[in-house]
DNA sequence: CCTGAAATCTATAGGTA
DNA sequence: TACCTATAGATTTCAGG
């Protein structure tokens, strides 16, 4: 990984938060809010864009609207830690658009899954249809969501010094 | 809740799975991919917006720029399943930016939190002044994420039917 | 759903401290 | 290096068909 640090200050910082949650503010309306003019900021912007910190940007979309489904929190053990092994579980994950949040934990649990499902009986049919598909699971647990408590954007501006600080992209 | 359905079609569902990959496209290749002119591709997504089905733009925000950081899944059991011992704890939990998700699941565990902290020692500290918050956490379960495997937008429009169907907004 | 046009925004050029 | 103003070209928004 390449480590040509950059520094960032507390104008890229409040640029980032500000996006974060509004991500299709104009770089007009965005330059006001941090008391600059419209040049500077988007050089800013492009700036944080290429580097790599502002990966991209997503609309939002509510569930709800789309209701009724379901959202089930899955883990997963495999049979074997192997390297192959877990490589090919995580290549297979990719191919299904079902799965829309997958990560690699330590401390008994290999994976954790988000499966976004019409219903209950979607869900165990995907689920059967992995089981299957010879991925070397041994076995895994079933947690529906029944409601969603928080969902905000990682306070990744906080956990930053206050002065200017290196970031890696 | 006001259950005024809205039909969606599958230019609206276009627009929406562009977006959600693409949340800063301009109107004007947007109008471009789906095949209108602008102005009735302004008029979708306005009402998109609008509905309340399109909730909002996030930037995505590259974690490992900002590295070395901490990613933790925290699985939770309450004392007690009072409805106001739920609700004290889900309100709770709306003051810690740290605590980026959080999901109240049904079958043995209470609730999935996602922390980011700037490292273990940090995250600890966190959570001893979490369970000393009187919340009536019985107990809690740590596991470092050691990768993220994969995230995704939630694929909603591939859970609607084919044709036209009824959305609550 | 279209065209057209005014208001606004974007991206760049050129200049100051 | 970091900021500014100015401006041509693109985009956004809306009126009218």
């Amino acid at each position: 990984m390449k480590t040509n640090g950059v520094k960032l200050d507390e104008r890229d910082l409040r640029i980032i938060e500000i996006l974060q949650r509004e991500g299709r503010l104009s770089k007009s309306e965005l330059a006001r809010r941090v008391h600059l003019s419209s040049t500077p900021c988007w050089e800013r912007l492009r700036h944080l864009e290429d580097a790599g910190i502002i990966e991209g940007y997503e609309a939002r979309v509510s569930l709800k609207a789309f209701g009724p489904l379901t959202q089930v929190v899955v883990t997963v053990e495999l049979e074997s830690h192997l390297p192959a092994d877990f490589a090919r579980f995580e290549r297979a994950i990719q191919d299904h658009p079902e799965i829309h949040e997958c990560d690699s934990l330590g401390g008994g649990i290999d994976y954790i899954l988000k499966v976004l499902a019409r219903d209950l009986e979607s869900y165990q049919a995907f689920m059967d249809q992995l089981l299957s598909a010879g991925l070397g699971i041994r076995r895994y647990f079933t947690y529906v969501v029944t409601k969603p408590v928080k969902r905000s954007p990682p306070p990744v501006t906080r956990l930053t010094g206050p002065e200017g600080r290196k970031i890696s992209p």
